[in-house]
DNA sequence: TGTTTACACTAGCGCTTGCTTGGTTATGCT
DNA sequence: AGCATAACCAAGCAAGCGCTAGTGTAAACA
């Protein structure tokens, strides 16, 4: 029932038919037949259809905190430059992960109550980690305003990208992540 | 069928369970329980249920763009003052009118084509005013880079408040515009 | 006064929902 | 060979869904 390796592929296409009809209109048989199954069998993997999205939203969110802890551990200790490696991070995660990210933004009120508090801790670990970047970038005079507020408004500012970006179109996520840290740090830098 | 006084209050009601239980969990009954009237009875005011979703998300829009417009009239014309307004006018609709945006926010993709192609018009309406705004900013050389990549970065961080602003707290949407827009704009201004 | 209009009601049709039950098959271990 | 376990299926239950049909009633208008 926890994890093998068919329940993790199940999630996988799980998250494709939550982003194309939303979780309420994706019923179990829909689901079933998208996994090549019948509906019954479906529970032999997951509790009831809550665990299903509650653990597509927990391997996205445990996928973009792994990625950018990569992230930083892989770039330059300069505070710009760690700016820049969490908000590349971000988008490359809600890029290559789009549908669990997409599923984890706008289903998260669907959760029931346990389960939100679960996944509650996994996102808080994450702003955490961009509060402390953003702190540090403070200190060093890079940007200015409040710690909190500047996480929460660059945080929306990139999850809005998942309403608007064309991944075909001509900018690159790393071109994203540089105009945006361009956008709220002065010229002269 | 149309907008009578009654239609407009239920629609009220109407927002205020599509935020607490999701479009697609609100039955046509909690709905009427809502409005004190019988499930039967809904549908001389609305043809189904697809309607009352436009026609909150409708008001919603509608009223985001007249506040809009009446804040750039009534502010002094500088690029600033203007960038200031727009953001104020856009934190104080989304509070005022919290439930038609966090449902226009959450629920779009439950619209049909239709509806989703009408109100498409009304959103562009709104997010060419912000270009305007933003293209004057950049021309005055108040802020630097791309006027539409500016205008998605900064329309996302605003629409993000819904998940985090508490207005019981300690900031007003005044001073959080004015920290938005000190966040972008070098230190200088 | 008779007719229309707006708004509400009762009753329920036809269908879909999430999930359960009881049993079958394939795989691999001892 | 005997057995355990995981994965699946067929069938269907009970509840809930959006919506319709037909009726009642009180105010507004002719």
């Amino acid at each position: 029932m926890n994890d093998s390796p068919r329940r993790r592929e199940l999630t996988r296409l799980a998250a494709q038919l939550f982003v194309q009809e939303g979780f309420d209109r994706t019923t179990v048989r829909m689901l079933a037949q998208e996994m090549g199954i019948k509906s019954g069998s479906l529970f032999h993997h997951f509790r009831d259809k809550q665990e299903i999205l509650c653990a597509v939203i927990e391997e996205g969110t445990q996928n973009a905190l792994a990625i950018a802890r990569e992230a930083l551990e892989a770039c330059a200790p300069t505070p710009e430059a760690r700016l820049h490696a969490m908000a590349r991070a971000h988008l490359e995660t809600l890029l290559t992960d789009r549908n669990a990210h997409v599923v984890a933004l706008y289903e998260w009120r669907r959760l029931d109550a346990e389960s939100r508090a679960h996944l509650s801790h996994l996102r808080d670990a994450y702003e955490a980690l961009w509060q402390e970047v953003v702190g540090d970038a403070l200190e060093a005079g890079l940007i200015h305003g409040d710690k909190f507020l500047v996480s929460r408004f660059v945080l929306g500012a990139l999850n809005w990208t998942v309403r608007w970006y064309d991944p075909e179109g001509s900018r690159t996520p790393e071109e994203l992540a540089r105009e945006l840290i361009a956008m709220i740090t002065p010229p002269s830098h």
